[in-house]
DNA sequence: CATGAATGAGCCTTCATTCAT
DNA sequence: AATGAATGAAGGCTCATTCAT
């Protein structure tokens, strides 16, 4: 049975998108397949078609598969680049605080703005050697972000001094591995669970909110 | 080229193993392949062959590659329903040491005795519904476990109010996700993974160490 | 990613072409692609980008790949009718130098103007009965020519009384063969490759050089 | 369309064929598509069903496609191989018998045994790097036993000092292109064929066969 | 004239699965 | 139990071709 265009024929010409805006239809639609059914499961076809195109239609913006994973983990990568990014207040503000800023805007895209992308990061094995390096340095800036808040607490006193490279691996494999059992229709919102993972690994680097909420009281007036 | 069978031929007769031996061993290979690559990407071919048989063989253990799967991921859960037995001592214990020793116990069957069998859990989306429900009616006990005592800290006054299935969920994707970043040859053994894990934990689930600590003392001198 | 066209745009006003200019660009570059690659292996993107243009372009100056093929296999057998074409004086020679002044002719298009066209003739079977037929017919009339010139100079007793289509047969494979493995950097000229065969193949067939120069003096005299 | 074996399904246990036997069938077959089209142009699909089996099984028997010309070509240059080995007699001969007879060892393997065997040469191009090389040197071999027969030849002042490389290719170009104008049908059996290029290559290489007939007699009675 | 986007047929290749021996 | 040969359904990818703009 040969492959045949689900659209109705008139209707292309109506359909121009520009290729900018096909492309970024492409890079959703494998995002979504990624997420559902894995990279190796996930057909070339089955993404052409939720496009709206055909299979051999898709080389005509990629020049393999693995493009489009590529695609979708880059632009994982991108939006956690922005989400490193702190306004004024944050970046005056003491490590916690800044800490906890930053769980509140990474589960708010994770969750809000990206669901289906983030999943694509396991996938990564299944890049190149020189896909997969470029795509390490990135998150290797993001790890280092919260890294360096982490070592800021504990050089300050106001965590405990914990391994900073263990603790920053914890907190992203809390923040995504909600993917893994969050439902939209779950009894928690977004930001009741990223107030959960505040409560829950602020507190537990050490000192229990209270006391670096009051220090933080104090060292503001002090100088 | 065609798959030639890579043992010599005599050595066939003192080779004998039982059955059951064969299939331990076709487990073992299943796991180690699904770990490396992944289910998908795994072949037939690959796992026999590390069992040093023709992948035609193969099929006189199993219906189809996703029996593989299974008893992988069965095996897996069978590890996980062992590892929430407690001994006497710890069953009497409060609900913080209990949650402690439990993922202490976790994280050593996880780190030590099955490294890259846990990996396959990720492939559970590959199971039929039948076998799916099946296998998720295990973790589902498994996590009732860990919810029970939460509930148990949180009556007790231990625990913080916290959502019982988040805090649940929240722990598995902590102590699960330890594999996606751990290396042998690393700073951190995992008794000391396991180590962070209860203080970020426990202290984290709203009381400083020292606080249940003290009232475990006292309530156990109570009676 | 997505085919683009390398000129820049401001310059197409300017790089106006005849469209006959354009259809020898293409005939060129199908001819170069040929062969380099192979009929089947050239692709029509390749050549339309050596041209400037885009693949889809193309197809205002053809119907099928097929009759860029045609194209330069026609181009070639045109020049192989301008080169059985003699001067006056060659008209009226013996055999054997009309022989040996074609084969040199012959060798100075295949190695000079040429080099890259006639290795088209072998891709012939890619054609269609019908336009097969056009060409075989005008390569027979090549074939025919240097077949009357031997058998003239059977018939004159300069040559032996060979077959005479298996002679010209050869001499074709023999000439057409060169492009095999000449090499423009190689230690022999295409003029001094020409000699050779001339030697060869006049002398080959039959009587040494000498007899015939000598005859040739006595006949020319004779009258 | 599902692709269906052609063969009834009863034969099979009848058509048994040992895997050696089966791999001469499919070389075999490859060379004869390869003969009829072309590398590029020959599917695996219709060399497979000429075997009798489908696509899919042959990859049983090879890696990729390119395992397929590979075989064609060595199996042809192996034929080369055995075709350079002289009889004692002739080993002890002046060069222009030897090339005399090589010639006709030559033709016979060419036309009888391996019609559409040596047409695949020129598809060498598809051979990657190292498996192109591999054949190369093999080629050379067997050049390098001819040209060795033209120098000794010309030492013994029997040929004229022609270029050896040089005719030594041209050699090869008249008799490997014989494939492109032979007819089994034709007029000249391979033998006459086979004289004809005696006669014209060993008069062609500088003296008249009387000659050095005559040459070789004295010669040989001269020690 | 040329573009750019799409088509669709077909190719090479992979691989889970079957089965006679 | 195991082998070896074959199957057949897909899958990724290529590319000649079409056509609205």
């Amino acid at each position: 049975m040969p492959e045949t265009n689900p659209s109705p024929d008139g209707a292309r010409s109506r359909n121009q998108v520009s290729h900018q805006d096909r492309w970024d239809e492409i890079v959703d639609a494998s995002a979504q397949v990624f997420h559902e059914v894995g990279y190796q499961a996930a057909t070339v076809k089955e993404i052409a078609s939720r496009v709206g195109i055909l299979k051999g239609s898709l080389y005509y913006y990629i020049e393999s598969k693995q493009d489009l994973l590529l695609a979708v983990i880059k632009r994982e990568h991108e939006r956690g680049l922005t989400t490193i990014e702190e306004d004024v207040a944050t970046r005056a503000a003491l490590p916690p605080e800044r800490l906890a800023a930053f769980i509140r805007r990474w589960m708010r895209m994770t969750l809000e703005t990206a669901p289906n992308n983030r999943s694509a990061l396991n996938e990564m094995r299944h890049l190149d050697h020189e896909h997969g390096d470029l795509v390490r340095s990135t998150r290797a800036r993001i790890h280092e972000f919260v890294r360096g808040v982490i070592v800021d607490g504990i050089n300050a006193g106001d965590f405990d001094a914990v391994h900073p490279g263990v603790a920053t691996n914890s907190l992203f494999a809390l923040m995504d591995g909600t993917l893994a059992w969050y439902r939209t229709d779950g009894s928690l919102s977004p930001a009741e669970i990223a107030d959960w993972y505040v409560t829950l690994f602020v507190t537990g680097l050490g000192r229990e909110e209270a006391s670096w909420a009051a220090a933080a009281g104090e060292r503001r007036a002090a100088p």
